[in-house]
DNA sequence: GTCTATAATTAGATAGAC
DNA sequence: GTCTATCTAATTATAGAC
């Protein structure tokens, strides 16, 4: 199994989030304060603009417990950023259902995902791919792989390549308005909206008739 | 007249880029290096990330030389990103043809202007604008003011608001993909092709029929 | 697990010579 | 306009006490 360049070998797999009974070991009560409040001080001011100091102060431990728990700051950002076990799963039903109807299914799999967690690693990467070389050859493996393969195989014209092109531009653009810039109305939009809408406009550019 | 935030004080306004005569005063051209090697450091590490000495290595001056010229980092990064002169004029004959064709100017004058020039501020400001807020308040104004606002005066639809939209999800992902990210086949695709594929995709966004 | 202390380095910025 | 020298503060990271 390929190691990908953002996972954390500080971060220890636990039980899944919701099995969690009984109260927190009190190191793990830190270890998700300190992820959760540096992951919004990433988002504001970016990998290199953020200091563990500043993460550590605002999450009121020691500077000293984020090396502890992530090792250094890279490490501390790779448990922020890692989207290691999120999407194969659900993306695999996505395309399985054929090219009828593609275009709901993908962008409701993507925005109930996304919706779901403020935490999903989706759109912390295309946040930092900008800015941050790791993040942008994720977001890019993500995009080739998990979206461009899956569709070029389902279409058999002449204008596939573009037509994946016109369909992974709404993705990228619904992801930033929403998650990432929150552009409204995109940002407080429905969820079942967001599907009609784009859903059908996803699948316009996959089968409708192009220019 | 108020001073956009990232209006650089230090910046001196010169002749235009193509009126120039006869040979660099010699701070012209350091000022010059000292840009072009900010620019694309910021790109790849973001603000946060560029130290001025790296930028005064990269760029072969002394870091002095920058602070000299612009005063602080911050005003470094204002020169680089600096949007106060570029879209205003040509935006105003996209949306004065009315309704019909729209799409095709809109996407046309996006991507003429920005293919035009590597410093295109408008693709400078949406890099940095998920990871450094003045760019995000920068970048929100000028989809709001620029986009939004003259597409809404356009329509009359009670739909208007999603709409206009959804035109800005358009925008956003075309911008992310060809100048951002630099998505294939988005990036390399002709100026041409894009405007007939995402003119008449844009177009439908805003007078097509809807689901 | 949590903190103190501190090492080693580097950051942004300034003063002033030339 | 360009550089040397330097100040001050902050940074990542470690060692080790409790």
């Amino acid at each position: 199994m390929k190691k990908s360049p953002l996972d954390s070998s500080a971060m220890t797999e636990h039980g899944s989030p919701s099995g969690r009974r009984g109260r927190w070991r009190s190191g793990e009560q830190s270890r998700q304060r300190i992820l959760d409040t540096a992951r919004s001080l990433f988002r504001q001011h970016g990998y290199g603009g953020t200091t563990v100091r500043a993460v550590a102060a605002a999450a009121g431990v020691d500077p000293a417990m984020v090396f502890y728990f992530f090792g250094t700051k890279q490490g501390l950002f790779a448990a922020v950023a890692d989207m290691s076990a999120d999407f194969p799963p659900a993306v695999d039903e996505v395309f399985a259902g054929g090219l009828d109807g593609v275009g709901e299914r993908i962008i409701r799999t993507l925005v109930e995902l996304v919706d779901k967690s403020d935490r999903a690693p989706l759109a912390t990467i295309t946040r930092f791919a900008p800015t941050h070389d790791q993040s942008e050859a994720l977001l890019r493996e993500f995009i080739d792989r998990e979206i461009s393969g899956r569709l070029r195989a389902l279409l058999d014209t002449p204008d596939a390549a573009m037509r994946v092109a016109m369909v992974n531009v709404q993705l990228l653009g619904i992801t930033v308005a929403r998650y990432v810039l929150r552009i409204e109305p995109i940002a407080s939009a429905s969820a079942d909206e967001l599907v009609t809408r784009f859903g059908a406009l996803v699948q316009h550019c996959l089968t409708g008739e192009l220019p």
